[in-house]
DNA sequence: CGTCTAATTTATTTGGGTCTAAAAATTTGT
DNA sequence: ACAAATTTTTAGACCCAAATAAATTAGACG
């Protein structure tokens, strides 16, 4: 019933699809070959196979588009990912840095019992342990324009809801400043200099870079 | 750390594992052969290859038998893949046919941190959902000289402890049958023409063919 | 038009796995 | 003990997925 896909088409759909939501057009063989660290030539090797699958629209020279199938597949991938994510956070309470990690293995792991039977499981959740939204069965994906701590203005109260970055390093960093998904903190001046903020957090005034401001998706409180 | 291997290798550990438990000498290329439905040249081939990586020992002609670290390896796929198994059923509730085609995946995501999450987030199961033992961390696994219900004599009184045949055909039909483990059954008669048995379960007379009694693994009870 | 950049083609490579057919070793049966 | 049968190993080839370097081409744009 559903196609038989590498474990390679499968990350090349889960690329595209990430970098279209990220601009709206076609995406850039280009773009995708630096996603997956990988050579352009061999990115279009690749989009050739997945549009003779009819998963990809492809015009040479044109840039690639996901179709209604392929769409279809990469969301039930990142589905798939970020249920396991949950599973290993929250059942198994492994960290936020390490869990990704994992589940770019087990979101190959293909079975639609299997992934409806974890979300059950796992009581429906909609978020993710880096705050990203879970598609639901159906294909669809909350998408919220998250705007980064960074472009908040002074005396605005907000909460943590997300991060752009899910490297170790950043996740592990956070963790060490006690910031989590759900944390409250008041930005309390803005540094013209270097784009730094200082924020009120805990009841402690601290300074956070542009580099961890930018990366820090919140939602304002009234 | 864990040297990598592919699906296939570690499914050869495993085959030959298995076998190396059924006989007890060194293991034959045709028996794998069988076993993983390949040709023997080809399992010349990787055996070859194991043996380069330590995995196995091997003298051409003499057939072939796991190392300490190649044994260590196979126990560590066994107890992924038994472990996966508990979980499919008893937290996801998956069947007992339909959990071991799914850890045949799941058994290859190799993470000792991931296994020994999962044991503790299972409690430390000591066997999966057929009664197959789950070998402990260390890769010590209780050899049970399990004895089928056709071996029995008349009048025994027994409990269901395990299957030797985890197909899906045959559980079930174990499952139409209200046959599970722990089930208790008492063996009436033995009928010489055919090796079929006629069995009280649930207060209830059954005759069972020799197929079934052969592939029903049993512990008397006092 | 000419030039630059991005994309594609082509020809090869690498790695993993398998198979057939023929040769070699071992086992079996008398 | 020896020929026949069986098992195992070799040698050579094939196939597939994926990647790459190098050469070519298309598009964009001043
Ligand atoms: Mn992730
Ligand atoms: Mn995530
Ligand atoms: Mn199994
Ligand atoms: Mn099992």
């Amino acid at each position: 019933m559903k196609i038989e896909l590498s474990f390679t088409e499968e990350n090349y759909l889960k690329a595209i699809f990430s970098l279209s939501t990220i601009k709206e057009s076609a995406v850039s063989t280009n773009d995708i070959a630096n996603k997956l660290e990988t050579k352009a030539s061999s990115v279009t090797d690749m989009i050739k196979k997945l549009a003779e699958k009819k998963l990809v629209d492809y015009k040479k020279y044109q840039g690639v588009s996901l179709t209604k199938s392929g769409r279809k597949r990469a969301v039930s991938i990142v589905r798939n990912h970020r249920l396991w994510e949950v599973f290993l956070f929250e059942k198994l309470e492994f960290s936020w840095d390490e869990v990704h990690e994992l589940a770019e293995q087990l979101e190959h792991i293909y079975s639609d019992k299997l992934t409806e039977k974890l979300d059950a499981f796992l009581d429906h959740p909609t978020h993710d342990p880096h705050g990203d939204p879970i598609p639901d069965k159906d294909g669809n994906i909350e998408l919220e324009k998250n705007h980064a701590l960074a472009t908040i203005e002074v005396g605005i109260t907000c909460v943590v809801v997300g991060v752009r970055d899910s490297s170790s390093l950043f996740l592990k960093f956070l963790d060490n400043s006690k910031i989590k998904l759900g944390s409250t903190l008041k930005v309390l001046h803005k540094e013209d200099f270097d784009n730094s903020m200082l924020v009120k957090i805990d009841n402690e005034e601290r300074s956070l870079s542009n580099q961890i401001t930018k990366n820090l998706f919140i939602k304002e409180v009234e």
